[in-house]
DNA sequence: AACTGTGAACTTCTTCACAGCC
DNA sequence: GGCTGTGAAGAAGTTCACAGTT
């Protein structure tokens, strides 16, 4: 028996496919049923052919000379990035940014639960955001392997990550996003995704400075 | 006269660059005086060879046979991106992620300074966030040209945020740092960068049930 | 002996161009 | 005619391997 087609999508294109999905809901509650590559890529910003070639990692899903049906290729996109089963996560840090992860809605809509909020503050222990409990760090083992929590997001200090980052792998947990600004170390089969804002800001005011010089007016 | 080395440095070398700054900074407070390209790359999460690669677009900064002086080297980054110079930005959306980010005590020491934090909700303006009071959005374009600010951070909710782009180009901004969850059409001559929360954990989880298929127990 | 700096191989991602289908 | 799906070309980024320097 042979693989029809090779079972590994390039993490670029899961990272468009996310973005597509959300333009097609929006198409979709605008009462859009087809688009051509060429309008989603648009709306997407990104080049249509590789939209295309993304799309194609899928099978075939669209119709030549007409485009794609929005309601079929959300439901299939929905189902490769898995939005309908539902991941237990939990959150470290209830700072200003963990709360505002903690809230935000769109997570819940991409097949993301919170089943835990921690923090190890006592005075945000307690604190109730989003329908959920902040408990203190001593039930993080015991939630996480409760729940089969299998995603951890990381909110606090730095000097606090490495820390959490170990009781987290410890614990079960198969995949981390880091918002702390310091590099973590985790065992092999547990893999770390780091977002770092001001290394966001960093490269973005660099790039254009950059663009000044070498274009000039 | 020519051009000793090609002035334009990778966008995927500049983020890393700094990452180092912050390791170098870490080193240089627990007093380290040098450091070899294996220890700086382990520390930074990255691959030695391509730590030296990266520090080759500085010019040579390195002693051979002994490795990186680290003040040295923490001079010469923050020089070329230009963390000495206090560039202007406005922050306009003061929810959690807004206020977080105002907070964040990292940009500081990066050589970014918020000007003005806006908000479009009269319940938000008047709010006292570190050092700074929220303004209404009916005075963004004249604290824009008041203090040249020529950086945007957008942290509306995602309907919002096309006008806040808009204006915020108008107003001479040109670098715009995008965490509403659209994808933002900006003149030419400006750039948008994206960040995207939930894309972030919907890559994250996908590449890991994906790790798991690849790669049986 | 140890470690940097870099050409060359390699991999990954993007863009192009066009054949194939409706 | 118009738009998808994809092989081929191109660009960007990564890793390797080793010459060069202290």
């Amino acid at each position: 028996m042979i693989q029809p087609r090779p079972r590994t999508i390039p993490e670029a294109t899961v990272a468009r496919l996310a973005v597509y999905l959300r333009v097609l809901t929006a198409l979709a509650d605008g009462g859009r049923s087809t688009v051509a590559s060429g309008e989603l890529a648009a709306a997407a910003g990104v080049n249509p052919a590789g939209l295309r070639k993304d799309l194609s990692h899928l099978g075939p899903c669209g119709v030549r000379g007409v485009g794609y049906e929005v309601a079929t290729l959300h439901d299939r996109i929905s189902r490769v990035l898995g939005v309908e089963r539902s991941r237990a996560c939990v959150l470290v840090g209830i700072g200003n940014l963990g709360t505002a992860l903690s809230d935000y809605a769109g997570f819940g809509t991409r097949g993301f639960e919170f089943v835990g909020l921690f923090d190890a503050a006592p005075a945000r222990v307690g604190r109730r955001i989003g329908g959920h409990t902040v408990r203190p760090m001593e039930e993080l083992e015991e939630v996480v392997a409760a729940t089969q929590a299998c995603i951890g997001v990381i909110t606090t200090p730095a000097e606090a990550a490495q820390a959490v980052c170990d009781r987290l792998a410890a614990a079960g947990v198969r995949s981390i996003l880091n918002f702390a600004p310091v590099t973590l170390a985790a065992p092999p089969g547990v893999d770390v995704r780091k977002v770092d804002l001001s290394v966001e800001l960093q490269v973005l005011a660099f790039m254009g400075q950059q663009r000044l010089v070498g274009e000039p007016a």
